[in-house]
DNA sequence: CTGAAAGCGCTTACAG
DNA sequence: CTGAAAGCGCTTACAG
């Protein structure tokens, strides 16, 4: 019976290695490496490393140098090894609510090109306002330690708010604001803009003005809230005229939410729609009842969406700065992934009232 | 003066590790890591894998077992690493000419939900119709490994495609189908829909009917030239009622253009709008101007966007099968990264005429 | 069916 | 300002 302790041949591997390197088990790539360059340069690869990030002064030639060998090799950093080493990758989660409402695709195109310019890929997450997709989605991107979270909005789970803040990851929330320690927002206030846009319909000697909103997402609620403010100020509050579905926006339930409040209450003369989709449907329905606008009933919209401005009659609104937002948020959100200090912690860039012919 | 070569405190070191795990220079992670795994359940690194990833037989109690350890430790695996060792990452990139036309955003959110079911993640890159912008693109993303591509349509520069074809990542082409050698792709023939529409518009006894094209993609001038076909095939041919302008569809974009048409062309009665965006526009427009449709000019769209059936009056236009065209991408795709046999190289999904009110 | 060793391509932490 | 060594957390390629 052999002895299971029998010498093991590593001995002889041994002196292998000691005659020179080991080839066995190659696993070729075909890649170009940073040992590649640092061997083309005449430099070590940790010079190469550091010359190609700038992170750490090094000799000027140097870096001329390394710089030429690397463009000569059509060197490419690996990603997925930079992100093993040093415990963070070069990606950004986005997580909107949708994509089907252009708001968030113009907030995102802004996003991504700003963040692209400064070498960050960007990973876009879709919640469908649903906050216990949106953890799922946190859980997901946090295995690929992102360097930064853009997020829409507060509302979300309790859990999704301690891995948040447990991670350490940078995290910038878009569209509202919100005054607290270590967070970060850029948006403006739903509740004015919603309290003016109403005002601006009061303004018009309108008395029994409508709200009408769909999906009821916090954003909607905070514009609910100003119109009641607004309503309330003015003396003509009645929670009557609210007509709310927590239904998907768009533009044929606009219209079906149009024609249900004027067949129930004939004594309206205003109608706030929560969202220019939404407006746009009561629009048309409007026109094929042959309810006069603004004439008979005045209409307005939040966000000025596409073809808003092509209605009949062209339709007035809240326009809101998505493009700024999504700038200014990815700015932000790079100061905080490279530790420079940050200024403000929440950043109001307003809004704008468009007033067309609707209203 | 003390010799340089004095004995190094390494063999101290080496006498530390003996007497247990060597504890300098570590690079605590907090991570829970394979190793963590492998440790509770008794089993080494590599039976973990295995278990975990299902890629090779283990002892089914083993994989209980495993599986038990790694739920009990909350063990995510860390794509960094595996994309590192497999040089493979679990990245599909789709790249896509716009988000803004919510065309797209259909077909992402399909290949979204289908791909994420199936463990990958989703990078989204917009190409704004740029071949030069989509070979910048594709480069970034090939340094990332990606498992797949899922690309839109064929035309894209020669670099491009030899990127491509070198990486040997898969790749599956979306909304057209062309018939080569190892080209995937899921779509219908834009040419055979647009032909389609124009013999609708001609089964209407229309005989002056203008084509409207914007953006002028290869998808368009395919479209275009189902047009030209079917108008030839009717003796009714005129390049003078080609209306091409290469700026971005929109609804705005539509009205001025379908203005500019009536204006120079009189006996116009039929328009085929290459986008519904650009077919809204118009309708908006000939409301506006007291132009009868369908009675004076008949219209149609492409694709059936939100909104179009709402239009005043609603719109005749082609249904693409968007949802379709992504989920089926996404699951090609996913045959073809798994390297299972795949029957078709080009699916073809076809489309639909809706008829509605317009012409 | 299971495992020990090596390696993927970088960066960190020290050291000088 | 530059570098040698180790390590990030996995999987591949062998071996049994």
């Amino acid at each position: 019976m052999p002895s299971p302790k029998a010498p093991k041949p590593k001995p002889s591997a041994r002196q292998q290695a000691a005659g020179g390197k080991r080839v066995d088990r190659p696993r070729a790539t075909g890649r170009v490496t940073l040992n590649d360059v640092a061997a083309a340069a005449g430099v070590s690869p940790i010079t190469v490393s550091r010359a190609l990030r700038g992170t750490r002064a090094v000799d000027a030639d140097l870096v001329k140098q390394v710089e030429r060998a690397a463009r000569k090799l059509g060197y490419v950093p690996d990603p997925a090894a930079r992100a093993l080493a040093s415990q963070v990758s070069n990606t950004v989660a986005v997580l909107v609510p949708l994509l089907s409402n252009t708001l968030f695709v113009d907030l995102i195109e802004a996003v991504q090109s700003t963040l692209m310019s400064a070498g960050y890929q960007t990973l876009i997450g879709v919640t469908h306002y649903n906050a216990e997709e949106e953890e799922r989605l946190l859980r997901s991107y946090l295995a690929h330690r992102p360097a930064g979270f853009l997020l829409t909005g507060f509302d979300r789970t309790r859990a999704s708010q301690q891995l948040l803040a447990r991670s350490g990851v940078p995290a910038v929330h878009m569209m509202e604001n919100l005054l607290a320690p270590d967070t970060y927002s850029v948006g403006f206030s739903q509740q004015a803009a919603g309290e003016a846009i109403t005002n601006h319909l009061l303004s018009r000697k309108r008395k029994r003005i409508a709200f009408v909103g769909a999906q009821l997402d916090a954003r909607v609620r905070q514009r609910l809230d100003g119109y009641r403010l607004a309503m309330r100020k003015a003396g003509l509050y009645d929670a009557d005229l609210e007509l709310l579905d927590p239904s998907r926006s768009s533009i044929g339930l606009g219209a079906a939410l149009f024609e249900k409040l004027i067949d129930t209450h004939r004594d309206i003369d205003g109608i706030f729609f929560c969202n220019d989709d939404l407006a746009q449907g009561g629009l048309l329905a409007a026109l094929r009842r042959g309810v006069r606008v603004p004439q008979k009933i005045a209409v307005a919209g939040f966000n000025d969406l596409a073809g808003s401005d092509q209605m009949p009659p062209p339709l007035t609104t809240i326009r809101t700065r998505r493009t700024e937002i999504g700038m200014e948020s990815a700015n932000l959100l790079l100061k905080l992934m490279r530790r420079e200090p940050v200024p403000n912690t929440a950043i109001d860039v307003g809004y704008e009232l468009v007033v067309r012919e609707s209203a």
